[in-house]
DNA sequence: TCGAGTCAATCAAGTGTTTAATTGAGGCGC
DNA sequence: GCGCCTCAATTAAACACTTGATTGACTCGA
């Protein structure tokens, strides 16, 4: 148990001070990051921080890693439901309802991502498999009927895209109207047993 | 001429130097924005910068008057064309891909509406506006015939300004996926020769 | 004993803001 | 015109505090 307790002390550790970067992300953006900070909700000191991350960069790169990760795993969590389409709309809404600190540190991470060539790359990547996914299961729901067989897949993905990552603009994002921009795009959407135009 | 001249030089200080945060946030975001470096960008010492901001936060908000400027008078500005809606969705796109600036400091504010009331209720009143600018072009638009006139205006407003904001979003605006997302939106806007459900 | 882990104390480089002094244009009595 | 004053504008040089990072000693389980 020695070396387990030992590596799990350190994983604990380590997550630890990730996910009080996080949250120190998200209630005062990287302009308020502060070591210090972090250690203190950690519960260490900072040079414990710097302990398991020689420079504050590194310790973002954790939050990085954290963040995609989290927000990974939701859009990979297909529920066995029929229309997978909606529920992974409806997923991804909740998810950024629930949980409003994941929306704001990916937003903040996108605008960083026009100066950090790393972050950049890892969104990039991110975007493109969640592009990918939501083709995907556009082309089923086509196939299953409950979109019209007719559509972009591709354009109405990077559209979707677009809707959904907006709600990590606070301003926009409040009040109700994301969820008008969402129903008038299931609307458009569920138009299979009328004749839309494409 | 003496006052005048007095005033147009302070009006021009004061300009240059909320110019000069304006392109040190789109730079560097809030994260970067050193005091001294914008005095140095408008080429007079940090006192003076002080002289006519008492605080940075005072310099911030003249960021933020100037930057809702510049968006407000894109907006208003409306073209005599026939379909005004296509050519308001044309020329946001446009603004924002030949001044990426304006896109960067729109997404840094609007991330930092979420910690500064005073921005969040200034945004949220931009939005506003144009909620409303864009319902009334989508009314004016099915009166006209270029649109479906029975799209609920409120739920496509909301769907258009999601997606446009998406913009300020570097890592998805990047790419193809923003003018995919485009094209879609007016495939279903232009719906109006076939049947679409509403 | 040995070394991974931790901390109090410290450092150098910032960082927003202030202060004291300087400059130069305009007003005014003469 | 000329000396004298005023005052907005500007600056060099601090001031007080912050911040990322380092150092050297201490702890404690193996």
């Amino acid at each position: 148990m020695a070396p387990t307790t030992r590596t799990a002390e350190r994983l604990d550790r380590k997550t630890a001070l990730v996910q009080a970067a996080y949250r120190a992300i998200a209630a005062e953006g990287f302009e308020g990051l502060r070591t210090r900070d972090v250690a203190d909700e950690a519960g260490v000191n900072v040079a414990t921080l710097h302990y398991y991350f020689p420079t504050k960069e590194q310790l973002i790169r954790g939050v990085v890693e954290y963040t995609m990760g989290r927000f990974r795993s939701t859009l990979e969590s297909r529920a066995a439901s029929s229309d997978q389409l909606r529920s992974h709309l409806h997923a991804v809404r909740r998810l950024i309802k629930n949980e409003p600190q994941l929306g704001i540190v990916m937003g903040e991470l996108a605008l960083r991502s026009a100066r950090d060539p790393a972050i950049a790359r890892i969104m990039e990547e991110a975007n493109g498999a969640w592009h990918r996914t939501l083709r995907a299961l556009l082309k089923r729901a086509a196939r299953e009927g409950s979109v019209h067989p007719e559509l972009d897949t591709d354009d109405v993905a990077a559209l979707l895209m677009a809707t959904l990552t907006s709600m990590t603009l606070p301003t926009v994002a409040s009040g109700p109207r994301i969820d008008q921009a969402l129903r008038q795009l299931e609307r458009w959407l569920g138009a299979n047993r009328s004749r839309p135009s494409n």
